[in-house]
DNA sequence: GTGGCTGCAAATCATTTGCATATAC
DNA sequence: GTATATGCAAATGATTTGCAGCCAC
């Protein structure tokens, strides 16, 4: 059940713990771009001693390693996502949801953009979700 | 001198206050995406009086009032630009520097992506940009 | 066995809030 | 004159840090 999670660990040489398990596990399980506070919370109740300090330090593991990524949304709080690969990400403002976009747009793939090296983009595109059109419209 | 700031918030019909015509001045000649303590450390300078506090709220103002528009980048603290068009960023890593980025993709002009009905989409490129790329050749 | 990890508490830092005074209109 | 803005201090909330004990290797 974990060894998908410790294979991805070990190939990066990083130390394996249960904590460490459960938060990638964790991420996979819940698409939704979570919160430290929202993983912290969810595991807490299977694993009460847990700290939200081991979620922070274990999430930065898991970044520098490229295992996950770090996504930069409006809102205060740092969010999560188990995907490492590029990609964009949709902001709903009615609902709140965090939804991954794979379109590709040719200037993405540049190397240069004004003289600039590009090495990563991440587009936040803002408006209303499917789900939210469909409710509207009933 | 002010004149072109105070048509600004009259336009919009918000009180014209000292700070707010100092704050966006401030923004008009500084295109660094400033921090909000940064607007503040500069304008205290020349009024001591100038509260952090009177900073948040005139950016807060001036950003509902679509005059100037927050920017998203990965550090802690929000960035305001005088601009309030769409466009992108470019962020480098080597100088810290935050730069416009006009550059336009197709898919971003669409009113529909995989179903969500997009309004705004904000480019975040990270690399090294042209003035750091120019430094390391020498 | 040992270095790195975990968990707790305290510290930090950007931002927000409450409220009395001052000011734009 | 009145509603709104300013400025100060205190509160908040996410994140970081220091440190003692624990666990993976």
């Amino acid at each position: 059940m974990y060894e998908k999670y410790l294979i991805q660990l070990k190939e990066k040489q990083i130390k394996v713990t249960p904590q460490r398990l459960e938060i990638l596990k964790y991420l996979d399980d819940h698409r939704t771009h979570p919160t430290v506070d929202e993983i912290y919370t969810s595991l807490k109740k299977n694993n009460p001693a847990l700290s939200k300090t081991t979620v922070y330090n274990s999430v930065d593991v898991l970044k520098q390693n490229d295992i996950i990524q770090l996504i930069h949304t409006d809102g205060s709080e740092q969010r999560y996502d188990y995907r490492n690969d590029m990609h964009h990400h949709f902001l709903c403002r009615r609902c709140g949801g965090i939804i991954d976009i794979d379109i590709v747009c040719p200037n993405i793939g540049k190397t240069l953009v004004d003289g600039h090296k590009v090495e990563t983009v991440e587009g936040y595109f803002r408006g209303i979700c499917k789900t939210c059109l469909e409710r509207e419209e009933s």
